[in-house]
DNA sequence: GCACTTTGATAGCGAAACGAAACCACTTAC
DNA sequence: GTAAGTGGTTTCGTTTCGCTATCAAAGTGC
């Protein structure tokens, strides 16, 4: 049935056992490989992505779980909570500066420092591959996708001015450009409405 | 400390985004992610590299653990055991017809199928760059490289004679030479003895 | 005011994966 | 032949992980 060209066979297969390989659990470091992803979440997030349901999507799993990840990385002085002022449910989550400090010994570490020694236009082109395959699969899967505000199609760059984002109908901070949004739109992608994340918690829905 | 160049920062986190969405487990199929990469193991293994050893090294884990996942395996029928005629001790897995077929509904499809999509100049790159950093990262944490034949130090291909690898000191079979070993050799790297596995079980050395 | 949805928290459960240790059977080195 | 090493298995206990289910509080629509 599936077509196995050599080749994709062979790139899959690489990609889920360099992701297996770096993900974390690399004993002595006091994190898990939940952990990890979740601080380093929090880390490159935007304001508006730092709530722990943004992070339940990221991770495909359901906000009980999230809830969880966090509570333990609050224990640990690595993040601290803040009550959002606009909606009385929401939190947002913010990482401290130990959390910071800790993030210079993530394990991923050892992956970033290999990736550092590809010449710059290999790692370019490798980049755009991989964030086509990352975009593709989460349509794919009917999963939400995460971006950048500049690939993004809610944003719009105006010279001599401040940027603003189309979706949240907001200016942007400088600070938020680089970092990663809950309601990233891939370009040539049906969207679904603005705001909703989707929602993985099927139990309640019956 | 660690140098975190944005670019290498966001393909490491790709890298480890991808690979764990599409690892499997995606319910409704009866195999784990692990039980998956084991009988996807099996199935690109050439003959000197089926064994529950070998699976452990690929896999950086133990013996034990490995075993326990073949049996599985075995015991739904997937992968068969023959002992060694070389060797009493060692047995050697193959995977079975209905392993094949189950391997038709691999839950990476999904990224296969994407990754089909690409231009083939792009997959070719994407390829050569995944296996540079799978060499150089295995390398850096000390742990056996696995690849095929064709890039393999040990490969000596004839003209109109059989392929030979000086690693085993024989002859390949034809179609074994797409398959990954456990002997395999990057070119430019300092290799260790011919053909130890790393030993992973350190309870007995005590 | 009412029903419904959404955000988040909590407790409890089960599966998966691992490490450690003990063990057998076989091979190799001396 | 004995001793040491290796391939493989098994058992036990632990950790991690994610899910279900249920709950409270806050927002939304009528």
């Amino acid at each position: 049935m599936t077509v196995r060209s050599t080749s994709s066979d062979e790139i899959a297969e690489f990609l889920v056992h360099i992701g297996r390989s770096s993900r974390g659990e690399d004993m002595r470091s006091d994190l898990t490989a939940a952990q990890w992803t979740c601080l380093r979440f929090f880390s490159r997030a935007n304001k508006l992505s730092r709530t722990p349901s943004a992070f339940a999507s990221f991770q495909a799993t359901t906000r009980g779980t999230a809830t969880q990840t966090i509570k333990i990385l609050e224990s640990k002085g690595l993040l601290l909570r803040y009550r959002s002022d606009l909606d009385g449910r929401s939190v947002r989550l913010e990482i401290t500066v130990l959390g910071l400090e800790i993030l210079n010994s993530d394990p991923l570490a050892d992956l970033i420092s290999v990736i550092n020694v590809l010449r710059l236009k290999e790692q370019t082109a490798f980049l755009a591959t991989l964030s086509d395959l990352s975009i593709t699969l989460a349509q794919m899967k009917g999963r939400q996708t995460f971006g950048t505000c500049e690939e993004c199609i809610h944003y719009v760059s105006i010279l001599g001015a401040a940027d603003y984002c189309a979706c949240i109908a907001a200016e942007l901070a400088p600070v938020d450009i680089g970092k990663i949004c809950v309601n990233f739109g891939a370009a040539g992608v049906v969207q679904s409405p603005p705001i909703p994340l989707i929602e993985i918690n099927k139990g309640r829905a019956l």
